[in-house]
DNA sequence: ATTCCTCCATACGCTACCGTATGGAAGCAT
DNA sequence: ATGCTTCCATACGGTAGCGTATGGAGGAAT
């Protein structure tokens, strides 16, 4: 009889210690972040968690790396597609990150904006992505043949119209929220 | 020799310490309301914060109706405006949140949106203060004539852009942000 | 002057969390 | 088998914060 439950003998990495926070802090915060409070959702002891880290700041500072790549290969993949699909593209960028099934992916966006505000390595890497992100929606509506300015605002407006909204409780304001968002897609994108 | 410095014999009430909650509010997200820190922020100890409020949950609800009113009072101000001047009301709007000197309370705002996030009486105070605010938009958009899918869409829109503005960091994606932030605002409004 | 009420200080126990120290189990090489 | 390395458990001291208990100062009322 070998193996009745394959006993959780499963060893940890950096990897699953930086999952573990960016699901805790799409839920509590960055201050939701403990390292005993991990630990519990992982089923070990803190023993663990400083054999893979130095202290609980060189976890935060793993979290940002893991996601600032996440961000950027995303925003890479996305200007890999075929040209000539920009204003699709730019229907897809809004019903994407407007979708409610992207929920926690919002959430994570949201507290890193607010870690942010008080950090400054987190304040660096969300500037990188933004940056990374209005210079792909620029290019976008420039490859379309708008002008500098109005591509860069269209742009602007695109990401902050999408971040704007995942922390509105419009829940009951109208009852027609799609006919609007594809109201709005349009004057942002047309 | 009367009265050297006013001994600090400043009594305190309720409103002081909710005053105080939301200075750090802004500074430190949710997380940061704590008594004692409050209460040295205060010069005082938390003997006095107990007099005042049962425990903490007492004080946080109280800063919420506290928010909450001050947004309902402001948006009633700007609703009391004259009329048919709709268009330069919805530019002010737009330029008052977006600008940089409501730091403070734009701060509050997404602090309140987090806290919203995580317990359901901060959430009911921001949907309320939300529908306020997306129906005042909607109204003014209506008085120029505008149908109503249009409206509520600007309006929802005007708000969502400012938020989402507000935790973006875009510093050095382009120079010329107030063009660009003229061009949005036109985009929306006009 | 005494009493009472308001407002705050002090002291206490309790929990959650950080970081360290140390030991021990399991696998691998020799 | 023995030693080495990797990974984790256990135990400890320390800080921050919550809520309670209790006492004390100062003004107001009598």
């Amino acid at each position: 009889m070998p193996r009745r439950t394959p006993p959780v003998r499963t060893q940890l990495d950096r990897t699953a210690w930086v999952k573990a926070a960016l699901d805790i802090l799409s839920e509590k915060g960055l201050d939701g972040i403990r390292v005993e409070v991990l630990a519990k959702r992982l089923k070990v002891t803190k023993g663990s968690f400083y054999w893979h880290f130095r202290d609980r700041r060189d976890l935060l500072d793993a979290v940002l790396d893991t996601w600032k790549d996440g961000r950027i290969r995303d925003i890479q993949k996305q200007t890999r597609a075929v040209p000539g699909e920009e204003l699709p593209r730019a229907y897809h960028v809004i019903e994407v990150y407007s979708a409610n099934r992207n929920r926690k992916g919002m959430l994570i966006e949201i507290a890193m904006r607010d870690w942010a505000r008080r950090d400054a390595a987190a304040a660096a890497v969300v500037e990188e992505v933004d940056a990374a992100r209005l210079e792909f929606g620029r290019k976008g509506f420039e490859a379309r043949g708008m002008p500098p300015l109005e591509a860069s605002s269209r742009s602007l407006l695109l990401y902050a119209y999408v971040f704007g909204l995942s922390l509105m409780s419009c829940g009951k304001f109208d009852a027609d929220m799609d006919e609007m968002k594809r109201w709005i897609a349009d004057r942002i994108a047309r």
